[in-house]
RNA sequence: GCCAGCAUAGCUCAGUUGGCCAGAGCAGCUGAUUUGUAAUCAGCGGGUCGGGGGUUCGAAUCCCUCUGCUGGCUCCA
């Protein structure tokens, strides 16, 4: 017999080899039917897998995020199973859950998979589902998966193989009709569970995410254990689509866009114009009380600005192309970002510490080179203004300059309405130091400053290594949309970041920065 | 930039395999009605079918190209 562990703290005997389902009929039958999977230990396992040892079980259902991502996941190769019966000798990449549904990147060779695809797709699915086929686990050799997929010509499986060389004692199949696939699992019982389910684009997506490599067909869907809750889910599209900014901005005449000026470069109309005045003032307020002091800058700036500043090397290719003028040699660059001519006014005289903290504030319109299919309303665009500010101090004022930036950030959030925010740490990739500029030791300071000052302050915070900028940490605040609608997140990104290199100045202070 | 789509009246859209002067609803305008809270009646105006090029006796419809848009990928100072 083995011990399991409720997450109530419950203890009940079972037999070793009971798998979550058993456990769970032995409890409910009505709580059967809903599991989906379940947590042994911590680890997200098949409902069905006998558990051998005491353990801590986690029943999980539709309720759990877990259990939706097992329930995805499972959709994913069910939706393989068809697209196979559908385009035999289609390729498979990789075909994860998402937060919202599934996507599976497939290589269809000389077909061409598009959305007037989907309803035979989306037939083909409910109807393997409906034979209510099992997903069975197969642990295999490293040997014979990899013989497998040679003979099934499959070498994107057989590329995510190589890679688990490491691992090669735990490779596990999946197979459910005639469906195989390298998988780490887990997944429902049966797919009979898979009772609705709606494909909802095609893209395309670089194999391993590199832009240099094959480009893969991504189809995503989403699926449900009952009709209704699809029903629901359409619905609540149709609502987001109401409240989309691009629909509103155009329907109360706040902006527009004209292809004869360009892609990606909004024109504010009166009435968008005066809630951009609203929100100027409020924000030069809140800043004067804290002890910004405003300014003003040029559009554009040599290049050798840009060249000093670093950017020109990171960014140059990305941006707009230089401006030259009649004058030899002399080159301008619209401003793509107002950090150096922040730093201009502070090196403009000699500073005493006594001046510092000094708190240089400015909305500054900056324009970008975007790739064409980046733009998207106003949320990625050419040209934008940045409620943008820099602080120069000492190294000492570095935490309590900070601690005053999140409390103005969460003083403005609050008052635009913003409750649900999340803020993420984005730290240097430690395994990629070349791609950043600076000491180790500034790097060191500037990301203790941003965690301890987060910390201190009381904030949730998620930390990603890699998704620093090339010459600072930074502290991402990201604001869910109207609908609150999981994945999608409004363009409002209010971004902090510390900075401590700076070649402008005599007194070397830290520069931090704050951009809106 | 890449992949898949899309582009017809102010808005939402019809327009099958290329073939009478390109249509509907709503909005607009004019007039009638005066019935109390989302659309009463009649009439009218409005479209280089995104731009350019090509195939054809004939193109909104097929091909090429440019521009813009949508959804992803990559990128995001």
């Amino acid at each position: 017999m083995i011990t399991i562990t409720f997450p109530d703290g419950q203890e009940r005997q079972y037999e070793a080899g009971s798998s979550a389902l058993d456990i769970a009929r032995s409890i409910s039958h009505g709580l059967a039917k809903k599991v989906i999977s379940a947590k042994v230990n911590g680890e997200v396992w098949e409902a069905t897998r006998p558990i051998q040892h005491d353990a801590r079980l986690q029943l999980l259902t539709w309720d759990d995020k877990d259990g939706k991502m097992t329930f995805w996941h499972s959709s994913a190769h069910l939706m393989a199973e068809a697209l196979e019966a559908i385009y035999p000798g289609i390729k498979f990449g990789t075909g994860p859950a998402t937060e919202s549904g599934f996507y599976y990147d497939v290589d269809p060779g000389d077909h061409v998979i598009s959305s007037d695809d989907f309803p035979r797709i989306e037939q083909k699915m409910i109807e393997l589902a409906r034979l209510k086929n099992e997903y069975v686990r197969k642990p295999i050799s490293l040997e014979a998966a990899v013989a497998f997929f040679k003979e099934k010509g499959d070498e994107y499986k057989l590329e995510l193989l190589e890679k688990r060389k490491e691992e090669a004692a735990d490779i596990t199949l999946y197979e459910q009709g005639h469906f195989i696939d390298l998988c780490r699992g887990p997944h429902v019982p049966d797919t009979s569970y898979i009772k609705a389910v709606k494909l909802t684009n095609v893209a395309g997506a670089y194999w391993q995410g590199d832009e240099n490599r094959q480009q893969m067909t991504r189809v995503y869907g989403i699926s449900f254990p009952k009709q209704k809750e699809l029903e629901e889910y359409l619905h609540m599209i149709e609502e987001a689509k109401k409240r989309d900014h691009r629909k509103l901005g155009a329907e109360l005449e706040l902006f527009m866009f004209s292809e004869r000026v360009g892609a990606g470069l909004p024109i504010w109309l009166p009435k968008g114009n005066q809630l951009r005045d609203r929100l100027m003032n409020f924000l030069r307020q809140e800043q004067e009380k804290r002890g910004y002091q405003l300014v003003t800058t040029p559009h554009i700036g040599k290049k050798e600005l840009y060249v000093t500043s670093g950017h020109w090397e990171k960014y140059g290719q990305d941006s707009f192309r230089p401006i030259s003028t009649p004058r030899e040699g002399e080159e301008f660059m619209l401003k793509p970002m107002n950090c150096p001519h922040h730093c201009e006014i502070y090196g403009h005289r000699p500073h005493s510490y006594k001046d510092l903290p000094l708190r240089i504030a400015e909305f500054g319109t900056v324009y970008r080179y975007e790739q064409s299919g980046e733009l998207h309303g106003l949320s990625r665009v050419r040209g934008f203004t940045q409620d943008d500010a820099h602080i120069f101090c000492t190294p000492e004022q570095v935490k309590e300059e900070f601690l005053n930036v999140l409390d103005l950030t969460k003083v403005v959030l609050a008052k635009m309405g913003f409750e649900n925010f999340t803020a993420q740490i984005s730290l240097r990739d430690p395994e990629t130091p070349e791609k950043y500029i600076g000491t180790d030791e500034n790097w060191r300071n500037a990301e203790n400053a941003i965690i301890e000052a987060t910390k201190e302050s009381g904030l949730q915070t998620t930390t990603e290594l890699g998704e620093a900028a090339f010459y600072v940490p930074k502290l991402d605040f990201m604001v869910k949309d109207a609908l609150g609608a999981p994945g999608s997140w409004a363009p409002y990104r209010w971004t902090t970041t510390c900075l401590t290199v700076s070649s402008w100045n005599t007194l070397a202070p830290i520069t931090c920065r704050t951009a809106r």
